[in-house]
DNA sequence: CGGATTTGACCCGCGC
DNA sequence: GCGCGGGTCAAATCCG
């Protein structure tokens, strides 16, 4: 199941979890934490007080922490929808986009059908494109039934960093060896072949090219599937409390995004979830992806400023002058 | 010193 | 058959 592969690359969207947030939400968080600090000290102090005086207390402050929760989840409703909303508009537009991006001059067309016919427009669905196999037309396997079998499963990422950033590393929980650069016709940036140096036996090759239309942008194409768990997933110290993962097929394409290096801006977790939303198939996962969609939100108020810049910028871009 | 990276050469498939 | 271009190899180099 592939989708086993943006799950898990959302599932790592909070890699900072681990660290003690600035919190810029002093309206919830402090109210919350208050709210469970008076509790305890009326517990505490609850033998001066009367039974009926701290029954009456603690219903009190039940309601009130009922109150504060409804308030929560009405927020993360209204979060989720407004990402939704935002969301499907990005797809709207994404959908009318017309294929004058493909390059004309493209000769060869092995890669455009080991992937989609629109395989440059891939780049700019931004994120995880899913495998080859599933979204191989009928044509191709007309064509092409020796590599169908042969071709391993194929996945594509695209990754935000700093446009500065020269280097073309993808931290995405896996060990990778480069075994080869080439500057392709397409685009002037040179693309990179990694091998996965974690396994010896491990036969997924991943390429790495910055985005002609974004330089800021590096897609990351996987091929194969890892026969091994991420070495982040294996080191026992490594956080496990945020990585309800571990047990998502492991043996499949798994994409953990680490950010580690790039900071986590909202953008990435924009273009990430936006793009896989045509493998939203399963409501549990979506569901799921949403939850997370909505911790980033409640935990990082500049989340919202971040989404809203990155697919208004997209937007701009694609559809320039109207 | 060993592993990772760099980079030019080579291989191979595809289109003409 | 030839040329082009993407992908891979492997020697040289770098780096911790």
């Amino acid at each position: 199941m592939d989708t086993s592969s943006w799950v898990d690359t959302s599932l790592d969207l909070n890699p900072s979890s681990d660290r003690p947030l600035p919190l810029d939400t002093p309206k919830k968080e402090p109210s919350e934490n208050g709210n469970l600090i008076v509790f305890g000290k009326k517990l505490l102090f609850g033998k001066k007080l009367s039974m009926k005086e701290e029954s009456g207390a603690l219903v009190e402050e039940l309601n009130r922490v009922n109150e504060e929760n409804k308030k929560l989840t009405e927020m993360l409703a209204a979060m989720s929808e407004s990402y939704n909303a935002l969301q499907s508009q990005l797809m709207n537009l994404m959908s009318k986009i017309p294929e004058k991006e493909l390059s004309p001059s493209k000769k060869r067309k092995s890669e455009s059908s080991n992937n989609n016919h629109n395989n440059n427009n891939d780049n700019y669905n931004f994120g995880i494109t899913g495998n080859s196999e599933s979204s191989s037309t009928d044509e191709d396997s007309c064509k092409k039934p020796k590599e169908e079998i042969v071709k391993a499963k194929v996945s594509r990422v695209c990754v935000r960093t700093e446009a500065s950033d020269t280097s073309l590393v993808v931290k995405d929980g896996y060990q990778w060896r480069k075994y080869g650069q080439k500057v392709t016709r397409d685009n002037p940036s040179p693309r990179a072949y990694f091998k996965c140096s974690f396994a010896p036996t491990c036969p997924v090759k991943k390429k790495v090219q910055r985005s002609i239309d974004d330089q800021s942008v590096v897609i990351a194409t996987y091929e194969g599937e890892h026969n091994h768990l991420p070495p982040s997933q294996m080191e026992p110290t490594s956080g496990s409390s945020h990585r309800g993962s571990a047990s998502l097929n492991p043996s499949g394409p798994t994409m953990t995004l680490d950010f580690g290096k790039t900071k986590p801006s909202g953008s990435d977790v924009a273009r990430i979830c936006s793009s896989s939303q045509p493998k939203m198939d399963s409501p549990q996962v979506r569901q799921y992806l949403v939850e997370q969609m909505a911790t980033s939100l409640t935990k990082d108020p500049k989340f919202t400023a971040a989404l809203a810049a990155a697919i208004s910028g997209r937007m701009f871009q694609q559809s320039p002058v109207e």
